[in-house]
DNA sequence: GGATATTGGTTGAAAATGTAACTATCAACG
DNA sequence: CGTTGATAGTTACATTTTCAACCAATATCC
C-alpha cells in the first residue's frame, strides 16, 4: 500500500492525531487560533519580538503573524510599540494579562500532551525523539 | 524552551516541511487539493469505497470527503453509484481516466519524497521509521 | 404499521488560510 | 537631494476548512 509508507502522509496524520487534544484546549477553552497560540508561546519566551522575528520562530507566514498579533493586541494580551530607529518595525510584547493567560494555559497543554504520551515507556519516548531528531536535522531545524 | 520540545509542535512542523515539495506536485501541477489527492490514493488502492469508508481511511471529516468526491467526479476521475440495498450509501470508484491520472502522479510524488530523503543513510531512515511506528502504535494506526 | 431516532451524505454560512497587492519607511546610488 | 529599490507589516480577495443544519433513506420501538 502506497500511502501508509509515505512519509509526508505519516507525519501529517500523526500531527493531526497528536494535535487533536491540545487544539481542544487553546481553541475551545481559550478561543485561540493556532497561530495565536504559537505567537503567544514565542512572546512568552522572549521579552519582545518583531513580527519578522516571530515569522521565523513560529514559524509562519507574515500574514498569519500579523493577524495573530492584531487579535492578541485586541484582546489585551499583547502591546506593540514602533521602533524609534526604524519606524517600519514594531516590537510586540506580552502584557501582564497576556503573561498570566499563558501561565494559565501552558500547564493545561503540558498535561494534555503528557496524558497522551503516558502509555509510552522511557525507551519508546527516546525512540520517538531520535526519529524526529533525524528529520529535524535533515531540515535544518536544529 | 517550551515549544521546541513539545511533540504536537514538532510533528506539525515536520509535517509541513515534508509536505511542501509534494504539495507543489498535486496542487500546482495537477490542481488537486489535499483531500482530493488523498481520496484519489485511497480509491486507487481499493476497487470501490463508500464515503464513510473514505472518511476512515483518508482520514478526514465527511464534508471534506464529500467535496473531494464531487470535484473528482466532476473531473471525470471518479464514478459513483448508489447501493441498491441501502440507497443512502453510494460506492465511489476510479474511472479509467482516474486510474491513469493516479499512475501518472504517483511516481512524481514518490520521486519527490525520495529526493527529499536522499541525504539520509539507511540507518537514519530506520531510526525515523522506528520513531513513527511507536507513535502509530500508540494511536492504533497500525 | 406509524412515530421517532439514526445514519449516509450534502449544503450553506462563518472562520481561517493563502496569495498578491498595497502602504509606509528606510537604504543606496546617481 | 531625489529617484529607485528593498523591507516591515497590513489589507483585500479567492480558496479551503469548519461547523451546524439539513435531506433522504433506513432502523427501532411501541
Amino acid at each position: 500500500m502506497f500511502l501508509k509508507g509515505y512519509l509526508p502522509y505519516r507525519l501529517n496524520l500523526l500531527a493531526e492525531l497528536t494535535s487533536e487534544k491540545t487544539r481542544e484546549i487553546y481553541r475551545r477553552r481559550h478561543d485561540l487560533t493556532r497561530p495565536e497560540w504559537r505567537v503567544l508561546v514565542n512572546l512568552a519566551e522572549a521579552p519582545s519580538l518583531t513580527a519578522s522575528a516571530l515569522c521565523e520562530r513560529v514559524p509562519a507566514h507574515k500574514t498569519k503573524v500579523s493577524r495573530a498579533l492584531a487579535a492578541l493586541e485586541q484582546r489585551g494580551w499583547v502591546t506593540r510599540q514602533t521602533d524609534p530607529l526604524d519606524r517600519r518595525v514594531s516590537h510586540a510584547a506580552l502584557t501582564l494579562k497576556g503573561k498570566r493567560a499563558f501561565n494559565h494555559i501552558r500547564p493545561e497543554m503540558e498535561a494534555a500532551t503528557e496524558a497522551m504520551l503516558a502509555p509510552l515507556s522511557a525507551e519508546e519516548r527516546a525512540t520517538v525523539d531520535a526519529g524526529l531528531k533525524v528529520l529535524e536535522r535533515l531540515f535544518g531545524q536544529t
